[in-house]
DNA sequence: AAGCCATGAAACC
DNA sequence: TGGTTTCCCTGGCT
């Protein structure tokens, strides 16, 4: 029972509370009187509001100094107003009325109610066309027209989890990619700068190295000419060429070679991929610069160039038929659409489609990628993973989304009732109807549904837990102990309202080749 | 079981 | 312009 003490300097306080809500003890009112930032707390109440209010530290009135109001009532946690309360209903988010549309941006309505939420169809953009006048255009209609398929494949949608490594990374899971000849390796890179390799064929044979990057690994493309080497770009500045047999790796570049010197000279790379024709990796740095690194010499080649004026290059990508022609993307800053900018036809101030798709950023999630069906040579079938959650039987599930660009349509939207996370991570295989995901620390692995009921009957152990991977930090010498998972595997149930997967438990190597 | 903290980038004022 | 705030997260901890 902590005493009041009032202070004489201190003006007089009110406290308003709802009439019905639960009496809070004295002892929270005496922690709030002695506590005077509450500024936060400060609402000024009105005379017809079912308030009560009580009267302390009465002295100070004398002082001429106007009374500060408490407020005890339930207010919204987004515009802190009274009368209604923003926030989870169960497994359905209300919005606050106060705040413009938290997808589509647009006042005057809430995500509960925008138009885009439920006909994805509606955001979107006709492509404006142009006469080709352009030497590049009209490379492009020689060269690149006549081998561009226009019949768009049927889809098969990889819509049921078939295998999974469940807290796989120590840290959330940045990118993905497939090995291009191996069909059952993924690659997966992560926060920490650690690169997994796992054969979901064989579910449990799986390896993290160590020590590839300092931080996110944001990109990776295999050697074309060597598909045991890999090429990573990270946010710690380098690009690391990796042996996947062996683990060792080396940096071929490295924008940061004097360290830390301050955010305002620390270069991170983002977009990342080859041209196979010259044997150049392509990466752009945060500051708008491409840089190459020749494939044979494995060195840097010719110097940097400022590809973009505002700064950071989030992706690069390599025309597949004519190389040399390629495309590359920065952040404007305007989240939550999908936009396809239509080769070199398109106007590049404004993109030939664009479609309203729930996929803010938020700080502890890995950045949003939309990715192209490499089966779909006509690049119509996307994926990417959505940020809103949708009531499914009573949970809150985050879908990864299957759209038809060309149309804006959504395909086909998958989800498992494991999986409670947001899947920013997707990518689809380039030959198998197989969806690769990483949600958090997790990866899945999707297939069409038919073929997955063929392989769980034989394959019992397909969910892989690699427990606890986060150890706790060496107290005694302050060191930040290695995340290696030699302790603290559990095995997991996890609840859900509907199907309950039973998770197995197994070991998770990480190598380190210091 | 509920709530706190860290994270760290963009929006807001 | 910079200092402050921040709506649908995540994981770990108390």
């Amino acid at each position: 029972m902590a005493p009041v003490t009032p202070r004489t300097a201190f003006p007089k306080v009110l406290i308003e509370r709802d009439s019905d809500s639960e009496q809070s003890s004295s002892e929270e009112e005496e922690e709030k009187l002695d506590e005077e930032e509450e500024e936060e707390e400060v609402g000024v109440s009105t005379a017809n509001e079912k308030t009560e209010k009580l009267e302390l530290g009465s002295d100070a009135n004398r002082k001429g100094k106007a009374p500060i109001t408490i407020s005890l009532k339930k207010v919204c946690k987004v515009c802190k107003k009274p009368g209604h309360e923003a926030g989870f209903k169960g497994a359905a988010y209300i919005d606050c009325p106060m705040k413009p549309c938290f997808l589509c941006k647009m006042p005057g309505h809430t995500t509960l109610t925008c138009p885009h939420r439920v006909s994805t169809e509606h955001g979107v953009v006709p492509a404006p066309r142009r006469k080709a006048c352009k030497p590049l255009e009209y490379v492009f209609e020689r060269q690149l027209r006549p081998s561009l398929p226009s019949i768009k494949p049927k889809y098969v949608i990889p819509d049921q989890v078939n295998c999974a490594v469940i807290r796989y990374h120590s840290r959330r899971i940045t990118c993905l990619e497939f090995h291009p000849t191996k069909n059952n390796i993924l690659l997966s890179g992560d926060k920490k700068g650690q690169l997994g390799v796992w054969d979901f064929g064989k579910v449990y044979e799986k390896v993290v190295y160590g020590n590839i990057h300092s931080c996110l690994v944001n990109n990776m493309r295999f050697n074309p000419t060597n598909d045991c080497m890999v090429y990573s770009a990270s946010s710690d500045g380098t690009i690391s060429c990796t042996d996947l047999e062996t683990g060792i790796s080396s940096s071929p570049l490295n924008l940061n070679p004097d360290g830390w010197q301050g955010p305002n000279t620390w270069k991170m790379l983002n977009g990342m991929d080859i041209n196979s024709e010259k044997g150049l990796v392509l990466v752009a740095d945060s500051f708008g610069f491409l840089h190459m690194v020749d494939i044979r010499s494995n060195n840097r080649s010719g110097d940097a160039i400022l590809i973009h004026k505002k700064g950071k290059v989030v992706g690069i990508h390599c025309n597949p038929i004519q190389p040399d022609i390629f495309l590359t993307c920065g952040n404007d800053h305007f989240d939550n659409r999908l936009r396809v900018w239509d080769s070199i036809f398109g106007n590049v101030d404004s993109p030939s489609r664009e479609i309203v798709h729930s996929h803010d950023f938020n700080r502890h999630l890995t950045p949003f990628k939309a990715e192209w069906d490499p089966k779909d040579p006509s690049e119509s079938l996307a994926v990417v993973g959505r940020y809103i959650s949708e009531n499914y039987n009573g949970a809150a599930l985050h879908p990864i989304d299957f759209i038809d660009t060309s149309t804006g349509q959504l395909v086909a939207e998958v989800m498992d009732p494991n999986i409670t996370t947001i899947s920013p991570v997707n990518k689809l295989h380039p030959r198998d109807d197989i969806l690769a995901t990483g949600s958090s620390r997790s990866l899945f692995i999707w297939k069409p549904k038919e073929k997955s009921e063929l392989v769980e009957e034989k394959d019992e152990q397909k969910i892989v837990v690699c427990g606890k991977a986060e150890k706790k930090r060496g107290k005694k010498n302050g060191n930040i102990s290695d995340e290696s998972d030699d302790e603290g595997f559990m095995s997991k149930s996890k609840k859900s309202k509907s199907k309950k997967t039973e998770w197995k438990l197994s070991r998770c190597t990480t190598k380190d080749n210091r």
